[in-house]
DNA sequence: CTGTTAGCGCGTTCAG
DNA sequence: CTGAACGCGCTAACAG
């Protein structure tokens, strides 16, 4: 292996010469830099990442917590996370959290241990132990931030839409459409991003001089089954809905096979509107008609972000809101 | 921040000591190693991990080369591979390559800085230079596994299905039905997985006593949109094909959707047949017919493989084939 | 079984 | 602007 010595005897100068032409370049004359470079070419030197990361107390890496990483929402996410961490030579360790507290505390350590420089939180909770109750920024919690879901009380750095606005816009869709009997098939219930999608539901509603009915809110937990059990059960109503609006794509089209499967004719007998437009979302039948989130793009922010609390900015807490849009397709319909 | 000098001095013993009674504490007496862990555990010391992966020449992180990470089935991979690796306190690098070698490149750099002990490949190419025509093993290469795909020439550790057997097994399902006029849609060209799927697919015509046709044969690239792209192509033939087999399910989806454009009905016009059976596939209409692989163990396969070879197991090439099976649901149906 | 000692490869003072 | 020297925190010989 080539060390920095190596090196350092090939140009003829010391090491500390050589980590300063490559590490700050200005501080050292045109003549001596250029002599370095063409020694570490010679010599094909390549650092020791190791070695630079143990010296310089951090590692250029950055953890991501997922909740599910099958679930091609958050996948895209990652994306535009990697996009970004990759420009600036960070890595990106992976967390699989598979939902459970458990494994997000084991990552978390990671950071303790210095072997992650700060997190991305995609998930719906802080990944540290801390109060009920607590309204600040804790000073000693490690960078992180959240994408899509956020803190109601601690303003934790985070990036994504507004939920109440994106969901009111698209039930207010199907209230133009005629709806008044609109079911809402939720997600996980500490889940601050659904209690938003659900206040905008509300919202949409009061607007209309309609009154809220728990009875049309169906639980579900961001799965294709759950969507297809919440839908299943929606349908035994009395009265059924003629609308539908599901917290998230995947429940909406696990809610249409249920749809299929109960006789229905979508969207004839029922219209049906996602949340998050992930891809699959163009390609069922009918075509779903969603909100859209920028995906690559909150990841690209909430990395970009990240990036800047690791390099000392203002521990301010920073929430960059994102536009969404409503992307009309086939499975929403005027009710006759 | 408490070290290692901390503990020995708390625990009256010297730092050696210390850091065996942690990392082999049979080869300590019980006394001191008692004595250092009620040291370690008063003081609150965590060894520090970029010094130890630093003195050590390791980072007990492996790195993931995903060509898609937003591809469902990939997503399962990584699943199982997480789960191995958390048990075996590694950690996982993410690497999404987007289909560009240069991306790999960089990624496989990390290796060679150490700043990952060995690779999983997910996609197609070795990601490492090396002359065309190569039949063995660099020794120089590190430590690598593919998973799904593998080297036709380079006896590459790697853990897969039988994809020729898995593809003659859905064509005959597809023959059995009375079909005769059936199409392929191909994935990406270079992938050895896709010749696999179409030797499968020629081996069944074959058992029929059926000429393959090239003009059969649609290229596709496993994302949604080019299984539409392909299928549109396949209907302008004036003479259609009465089932498709695709090389993945998602190919078979957009393929559906196009089929549905053109007004065909499903299954009754044609029978498409998917493979890898994502969640997706339970949730189209009609159901999808695929091929089922076991993608939670292939994770978990490929990275126990790399355990293995990390802990310098025999460099013999060791393929690992595990079990596929043919998920009949209502995508495919009996020719009339 | 335990302690002493010598680095790992690099960044960073501090003189010159 | 450059070089000598130190030490980050830990592991791995080697003695004892």
């Amino acid at each position: 292996m080539v060390t920095i010595k190596d090196v350092a005897k090939l140009a003829g100068v010391s090491i500390a010469t050589v980590s300063r032409s490559l590490a700050e370049p200005d501080k050292v004359s045109e003549k001596t830099r250029n002599k370095v470079i063409q020694a570490v070419e010679e010599s094909g030197y390549v650092a020791n990442t190791l070695a630079q990361n143990f010296r310089r107390r951090r590692s250029n890496t950055v953890l991501v917590l997922v909740p599910d990483i099958a679930n091609p929402f958050f996948a895209n996410i990652i994306q535009g996370i990697e996009q970004v961490a990759r420009q600036f030579k960070y890595r990106v360790l992976l967390g699989d959290t598979q939902g459970y507290d458990e494994n997000e505390r084991i990552y978390s350590d990671l950071v303790s241990h210095k072997q992650a420089d700060g997190i991305i939180c995609l998930g719906r909770n802080i990944p540290f132990p801390y109060r009920k109750g607590r309204q600040s920024l804790d000073p000693a919690w490690p960078p992180f931030v959240m994408a899509c879901e956020y803190h109601r009380d601690i303003p934790v750095p985070a990036v994504g839409i507004d939920n109440v606005a994106a969901a009111e816009v698209g039930v207010r869709h199907l209230l133009s459409l005629g709806h008044r009997h609109i079911a809402y098939i939720d997600g996980p219930e500490d889940s601050i991003l659904c209690e938003d999608r659900l206040q905008g539901y509300k919202n949409a509603l009061k607007s209309s001089q309609l009154r809220f009915e728990k009875g049309l809110v169906a639980q579900g937990d961001f799965t294709l089954a759950s969507g297809y059990r919440a839908m299943t059960t929606l349908l035994q109503r009395k009265q059924r809905p003629s609308a539908v609006f599901c917290a998230n794509d995947e429940m909406a089209i696990g809610a249409m096979q249920a749809c299929r499967d109960a006789g229905c004719e979508l969207p004839r007998d029922i219209s049906i509107l996602g949340f998050d437009d992930i891809v699959f979302a163009e390609y069922t039948s009918p075509r779903l008609t969603t909100i859209h989130q920028p995906r690559n793009e909150i990841g690209e922010q909430a990395m970009t972000l990240l990036l800047n609390i690791l390099s000392g900015a203002s521990p301010a807490a920073s929430r960059v809101i994102l536009p969404f849009s409503l992307e009309l397709r086939d499975s929403t319909k005027r009710l006759e």
